[in-house]
DNA sequence: TGTGAAATAATTTTT
DNA sequence: TTATTTCACA
């Protein structure tokens, strides 16, 4: 039956399955059936060629998209057996081999995952052992410089040496030195560190490497235009011997370029293997003419990219319709109106729609209008289910029952629900952890010893220490969601909730019971049911896996969650400058910033099948500030024989190309200037320069000031009325609020 | 230790 | 506008 459905390839398609051996690069643009070549190809490799399942490595970047295709696998191959085919992210595929290997680079094999939330407040407690304030050195600031040093596979001590001289990115380097000795130390990973690591372990032992060389004969990666500097060196290393290698993507489409996906490993996959075949997926079975008319033209605009055409066979179909209101209201009442008119008039359903937005806070004016008129929808992104306070909660106990050096997760449920271990006491216990290179965990064993903390400090916290060690004893005898029970009803923590009489409380158990029916599930569908394996699925997902969404409903999202989805009416809203493309980008330096709106305009319009909406508005009140509007220049690049303006008066609101470069010299220049009075007019308010030669502009970074007090030293730092000094011979030093005279030294 | 006022910052997001 | 975080004070 593999052949039936060769056969029902287009060439292309056909192509890029049946090159099974060697390099193969297949541009995929949007709606050109690329899971299906996937799907289809895997499916060739067993059944045609005789390859084994577990031969094969399948990369995709989303769990949904990995779930999808080994469902779509069984389907094709109809029951052959997929179990040892590793189907997975990148994420769920270092973890499996990290988990078996990496002791060998020092590590605790039963490491735990750290998410965001712990990043941060890893860092902050890295910088509060640095001395540092945190608000000369901005915890995200720091944490994203780390990230994307690690997406690049820089460790702290590459990370130093590249920036010499800087001495702010010196101060990050020395953050991030401290940042991953604490992590190893917590036995735990971050998400960067679960591919930086792999890579780490394959570089310094090759038998790891040649083992699973050995095991992935053939190795397909999805969606290759997000990859990272470090996943495409993982990549590399795996494919290197056998070069069976081939990866899908469409260059068009990457939109995470400030996540650290790294465009030019699709632009140059030609130079990193021998006899590259590139494969070109452009005929498109999703949308009209018009619409991918419209989408060639946008992104032709593009220079960083690989030439591709999308067509079809489809009908020309309605052209793009472009509404102007007066306000974001009328913006929301005039999409709920045209939904509503097109359900009743046309035979639409609710599901058929949906409205994207580059930014979520732009969702508000359409949810309210959407609730005014009584139509049904689904609002994708906000907190995320592992997000919410309760359930890191009970993650966090979890956590130190599986792993005790887990400082930060015992940091946060110490005192939840509240025992009386306050702040003074915890900060002692800081300073002993740190003195004796220990555990917080085993300093709270021995509290005992410990003079300085009150009896009563004491007292609780034995009473902890006995509480976890009874709860670890059900882990040897309870299956997961039991235990979950267990801590919630030992610590009293639904005690807690059950007295708050407000809504929130109740909102808080409902959660929890989702929580342990995540658990139950998780019991019922893995083999391994260890505490371990729970709590990689969980950090492993941002969802728990929710089946039943076939409700009728309109879907609002950002234009990011849209990627790979497709809706037969599309409603692209907030089309105007400064929204969309976002003003950061306009004021940005470089102008591969505007690429990346572009890209991501390109993807917002090819979601759509049918039909295409855009929408923008006179004046927008976004952030409590109401501005008026000028029309997106991804307005003006639409071919004008596609597009449809159901009003005239918009028509002002659209420049010419000459005036959007003009606009953007002007904003970048403006944008300059106000954060250089910005910083003088805080720097003012701080310190007061005596040397009447200088003026306040040069408190900048890296200016040479002298302190009355503290000697020579740079300026390392500047935020709000803070200016951060690292002094020759004292250190760092934020000074703060006070009025110090600083000479600035020529 | 807890509360409420005041300050502040606000793309995009999966793992 | 609004969500979050900080800070002063009881």
């Amino acid at each position: 039956m593999i052949l039936d459905i060769l056969d029902k390839l287009n060439p292309a398609q056909r192509e890029a399955v049946e090159n099974t051996e060697g390099a193969v690069l297949i541009l995929a643009g949007a709606g050109s059936g690329k899971t299906r070549v996937l799907t289809t190809r895997i499916g060739h490799l067993m059944e045609n060629k005789g390859v084994k399942a577990e031969n094969i490595l399948a990369i995709t970047f989303t769990n949904k998209a990995a779930n999808e295709m080994r469902e779509r696998v069984e389907e094709t191959l109809e029951g052959t057996d997929t179990k040892e085919m590793w189907i997975t992210t990148f994420h769920s595929c270092c973890v499996r081999i990290l988990r078996k290997s990496i002791n060998k680079i020092g590590y605790n094999r039963s490491f735990v995952i750290y998410d965001s939330a712990d990043q941060v407040t890893l860092v902050k407690d890295c910088l509060r052992e640095l001395n540092l304030s945190d608000k000369a050195f901005d915890p995200k600031v720091i944490l994203s410089a780390i990230s994307n040093a690690k997406d690049k596979l820089y460790s702290p001590k590459k990370f130093i040496q590249l920036n010499e001289g800087d001495i702010t990115k010196t101060k990050i380097g020395e953050i991030y030195a401290l940042y991953q000795d604490r992590l190893k130390r917590n036995s735990a990973l971050d998400f960067d560190d679960l591919i930086m690591k792999t890579v780490e372990l394959f570089k310094e032992h090759p038998e790891v490497l040649d083992f699973y060389r050995n095991k992935f004969r053939y190795i397909m990666v999805d969606e290759y235009q997000d990859t990272s500097k470090a996943q495409y060196e993982l990549i590399k290393l795996l494919a290197k011997q056998h070069q069976n290698i081939c990866v899908v993507g469409d260059d068009d489409q990457s939109i995470y370029g400030w996540r650290g996906a790294d465009i030019r490993n699709i632009l140059e996959f030609e130079r990193d293997y021998d006899n590259v075949r590139i494969v070109k997926l452009e005929q498109n079975y999703r949308s009209t003419q018009v619409i991918l008319d419209a989408a060639n033209h946008v992104i032709s605009n593009n220079i960083e990219r690989k030439r591709k055409k999308l067509w079809s066979e489809q009908k020309e179909g309605q052209l793009i319709k472009i509404q102007l209101d007066e306000n974001e209201i009328e913006e929301g009442d005039f999409i709920s109106n045209t939904i509503s008119y097109m359900r009743r008039y046309e035979g639409r359903d609710y599901k058929d729609f949906a409205v994207l937005y580059r930014a979520n806070a732009q969702a508000r004016s359409i949810e309210d209008s959407l609730n005014r008129n009584g139509i049904p929808y689904n609002i994708y992104g906000g907190i995320k289910f592992y997000e919410r306070k309760e359930i890191k909660d009970i993650i966090a106990y979890l956590r130190v029952l599986q792993n005790p050096q887990d400082d930060i997760s015992l940091k946060r449920i110490i005192n939840v629900p509240r025992r009386g271990i306050g702040l003074r006491t915890i900060e002692k216990i800081e300073d002993r952890a740190s003195l004796k290179e220990e555990s917080l965990y085993s300093v709270l064993i021995d509290i005992e010893d410990n003079s300085d903390i009150s009896r009563k400090a004491r007292a609780s916290i034995s009473e902890f220490v006995d509480l976890m060690s009874t709860l670890r004893s059900f882990t040897d005898v309870y299956s997961v969601s039991q235990v979950i029970e267990k801590v919630l009803d030992v610590t009293g923590y639904i005690d807690e909730l059950e007295k708050e009489k407000n809504g929130e409380g109740e909102d808080r158990i409902e959660n929890l019971k989702e929580f342990i029916s995540v658990a139950l599930e998780f019991e019922s569908s893995n083999e391994d049911k260890s505490l371990e394996s729970f709590l990689t699925n969980v950090a492993l997902s941002a969802e728990p896996s929710n089946e039943e969404e076939e409700e009728d409903r309109v879907s609002l999202m950002t234009i990011h969650s849209s990627k790979g989805l497709e809706f037969p009416v599309v409603f692209l809203a907030g089309m105007e400058e400064k929204i969309f493309p976002i003003a950061r980008a306009i004021s940005s330096m470089n102008d591969s910033e505007i690429e990346e709106e572009r890209r991501l305009c390109y993807v917002g319009i090819t979601r759509a099948k049918e039909e295409l909406f855009l929408t923008l508005t006179r004046k927008r009140t976004l952030y409590g500030r109401t501005n008026p509007s000028i029309a997106s220049r991804f307005i003006e690049e639409l071919p004008e024989e596609c597009i449809e303006r159901l009003n005239k008066e918009q028509k002002e609101l659209t420049y010419s190309k000459a005036n959007y470069n003009m606009l953007d010299k002007y904003t970048k220049k403006y944008m300059n200037n106000m954060n250089k009075v910005q910083v003088a007019q805080k720097a003012k308010a701080t310190i007061k320069s005596s040397n009447a030669e200088s003026s306040i502009d040069d408190i900048k970074l890296g200016a040479k000031v002298h302190h009355p007090k503290f000697g020579l030293g740079t300026v390392v730092a500047l935020k709000g009325p803070d200016v951060t000094i690292a002094f020759d011979n004292q250190g760092i030093k934020t000074i703060n609020k006070e009025y110090t005279t600083l000479d600035i030294v020529k």
